[in-house]
DNA sequence: GCATTATGATTGAATATGTCAATGATCGTG
DNA sequence: CACGATCATTGACATATTCAATCATAATGC
């Protein structure tokens, strides 16, 4: 099977090694409560960037409708706040609260921690690489 | 927002990426009647491997009664064929029939388009250190 | 100022995907 | 040939995605 012409195939690649990383991140996160995309979110909602749900959903590629969900659920467990954008009240702003920063700390432990373990093959060097590469892609123009 | 943390996040941008090809790849193929995952099967059931439902499941990552329904479209269509394995009688070797083939490489024609417009960012070079990396993820051990 | 148009969040409905356990056919082994 | 294992299939259930409609707020043009 992996002699397929598929194997050169750069969005097959993406696919499944998307595929294998979300699963193992969504292992790592859960003795957390979190799963990647919850996790996404919580990071986001981390730093001083105060995104937007709309922020949010377009960084993340989700339906606006999706991100209502996902704060929802942070929101219920302590972990974000809503805050509203003075600048234009439209805006939910997305923050971390205190409980949310130290379960995103400890989370994220976990989740390089599985990346280390996925990854084990390739060097640091090549992860770099890697990672730019990737960044091209995920960010066009 | 490209600021936050996560854009150094391997398995985020591994996430973006994908999500980004596979709507593309979608828009490609649609005007064929096929989308990444049928693109995909025809692909396997093209070359000589005669992958069984259970490979197919295996190798895309997907439950095998998801093979199922994919087959079954793809055969209503008469696209692809499913065959009594005679060295083991419980497999169905899926194998890709004349239209199918045709199909095929029309639909290869148009995903390869879209990849190239998608990744015109990235010289060939770039491209191949990229898919070598890639393998190495999507197929650990 | 006020009507018009656009944007963000939210909801609910429709559709699609994913997961799981049960079943019948076939295989391999003792 | 009985046993347990594997494959394809089905149906039930849970989860995700997409979409249109709604309400609140903003920005624009008059």
């Amino acid at each position: 099977m992996r002699g397929s012409g598929l194997t050169r195939d750069l969005s097959f690649l993406l696919a499944r090694a998307n595929a294998l990383s979300l699963a193992a991140g969504n292992a790592a996160l859960a003795e957390h409560g979190l799963r990647v995309r919850s996790y996404s979110v919580l990071a986001l909602a981390m730093d001083d960037i105060r995104p937007s749900q709309r922020d949010l959903a377009a960084f993340l590629r989700l339906n606006p409708s999706q991100v209502v969900a996902l704060v929802d659920d942070l929101e219920d467990r302590g972990l974000v706040r809503r805050e509203a954008d003075p600048a234009d009240r439209r805006n939910n702003v997305v923050v971390a609260t205190a409980e949310g920063r130290d379960c995103f700390v400890s989370a994220q432990l976990a989740a390089r921690a599985a990346e280390r373990e996925l990854h084990g093959q390739i060097s640091s060097r090549q992860r770099d690489q890697l990672a730019e590469l990737l960044q091209t892609l995920a960010f066009p123009g």
